[in-house]
DNA sequence: TAGTATACCTAGATGTCCTATGTATGTCAA
DNA sequence: TTGACATACATAGGACATCTAGGTATACTA
């Protein structure tokens, strides 16, 4: 409907990814706690974005053993990924703002 | 994946009726000039929306023909339909604000 | 040793919105 | 006067994002 609408679990993803490289479970918990409990994203809703961004070179995965034996995969978004992240942020920005001046009933 | 998201279509239509009562083609004009063309949203999407609305009594409507002949059919925002707006405008302030949150990289 | 947390994954359903199309009338220029 | 475009309504079918529900496997804790 919206010129364009920021897929959000995606840019929310690279948003976070941006600081530092993250595995799935991790982002769970640090969208949780970052938005104060509001975007409780589901692991069926996360891998396969994951999966996504991957398959477009957004980001980039490499797997890694801790100590105790556990198995994670952590991503770390790439060059491309931080344009388009940009570019959404962007459209972000504008569908808010259209938003917004809606509700305030300009 | 938030703990609602809210429908912005439906939320918006509600927002624009708050005022004044208004005919399908006029919101989406309406629509597109309050948000400087970031809404253009299409007929198929506004008239189920409409239905849907008048159907869970969040919306009245009435017909009527203009001078010219032409018949138009003119929506209300209801009680209900109010009360239904609040809570979705609430709704987006939270989503809003995590998303601002996230991408400040709080 | 049973339950919970961690950590990954996929298939199929759902819901929102879009594309495409249809009907009918009004207006304006060629 | 006719052909194009705007107005005004409508629906069917598809695309796409996210959710539900399920699965596997290991680690910790009561």
């Amino acid at each position: 409907m919206a010129k364009k609408e920021p897929a959000s679990v995606s840019m929310l993803v690279l948003a976070l990814l941006k600081g530092r490289e993250m595995y799935g479970y991790q982002i769970i918990e640090e969208l949780d706690r970052r938005s104060e409990h509001v975007f409780q994203m589901k692991e069926g809703t996360l891998y396969p974005v994951l999966h996504g961004l991957e398959k477009d070179r957004l980001v980039t995965a490499r797997e890694a053993v801790t100590d105790k034996g556990r198995t994670r995969r952590y991503y770390a978004v790439t060059e491309k990924g931080l344009r388009v992240l940009e570019e959404k942020e962007k459209e972000w920005q504008t569908f808010s703002r259209a938003v917004t001046a809606i509700l305030a009933g300009a």
